[in-house]
DNA sequence: ACAATAGGGGATAAATTTCTCCCTATGCAA
DNA sequence: TTGCATAGGGAGAAATTTATCCCCTATTGT
C-alpha cells in the first residue's frame, strides 16, 4: 500500500473535509450509497467509468473515515453491502448542496470547463 | 502545459463542481479571496504550505473557470489584485457549508483522518 | 553595483492517484 | 465443463498534480 511522504494540512474544517472528500469518486459513493445503493457491483455499475480497484480502494478510504460501514455476508458468491454511518449521513445536506450549486450553473460550468478542451 | 489525456466526466451537478473544485489548494483561494485578501504575495502568506508556482497555477484556473478575475496594474513593482466574479461569489455559502460541516465535526475528523498515521 | 520587491513562468523531479492486468474462491446455469 | 456473477487485492504502469529550482521584468533604496 502506497505511503504518504508528505502529511496533510490539517489547519482548519475546509482541510478536515477536504481530507476525506478528496478522491475522485468518493463524493459520488456517498451519494450513491445514501441512494440505497449498497452493493459494490452496483455501484460500479453506477459510476463505471471508475475501475472496480479504485473503488474498492475508495470505499475502503470512506470505511477508515468512519462515514460508511461495512457488512461482509458470510455467502457465496459474496454479498457485500455498503451503508452510511450516522456521521457520513451528516454530510448528505452538505454534498446536497454541492450538486445543488453545481445543477444550477450546469451550462455556465459547461462552458467554462470545456474552454480549453476545444483546442 | 500539461495536456490531458483523459477527458473529463461531467455527467452530473456534482462532477462539475468537482471539476473547478478539484485542486489541493483552491478551495481555500477562494475563500481567502473572498475575505479580501487580494493579492497574490497576500495568498501565499496565507498559504505558506503551498509554493507560489502552485498557488498561480491554480489562480489561473480559477480565472479560467469565471470564479476570480485578475487585474494587473502596470506599475513597478508589480500590482495585481483577484477577486471574485459575480459568478464565484455563489460559490462562497457552497464553501461555508463545507468550512461549518468541518469545523463543527474538527475532533472526530481530525482522530479517524490520523488513524493512517499513528504507524 | 547590488539587493529587495512583486509577479510570472519554463523545465524537471517527486509525490500521489488512478488504471490495467492478473489471480483468489464458490455455486449456479447452459 | 465452461462461463458468469460476486468481492477483494497485489504489482506495476500510466496519468496527473505538486514541488523545486532557476531565471526574467523594472524600479527604488543603500
Amino acid at each position: 500500500m502506497y505511503e504518504r511522504k508528505i502529511p496533510p494540512n490539517l489547519n482548519c474544517g475546509l482541510d478536515l473535509v477536504a481530507e476525506v472528500l478528496y478522491g475522485k469518486w468518493k463524493i459520488r459513493l456517498l451519494w450513491f450509497i445514501s441512494e440505497g445503493c449498497k452493493r459494490p457491483s452496483e455501484l460500479q455499475r453506477k459510476i463505471p467509468d471508475a475501475s472496480r480497484r479504485v473503488l474498492n480502494m475508495q470505499l475502503n478510504e470512506l470505511e477508515e473515515h468512519e462515514l460508511v460501514s461495512k457488512k461482509v455476508y458470510p455467502v457465496v458468491p459474496p454479498k457485500v453491502e455498503y451503508s452510511l454511518t450516522g456521521f457520513g449521513e451528516t454530510l448528505i445536506p452538505v454534498i446536497a448542496v454541492l450538486g445543488q450549486w453545481g445543477d444550477h450553473n450546469e451550462e455556465k460550468l459547461r462552458r467554462v470547463i470545456l474552454k480549453r478542451f476545444e483546442n
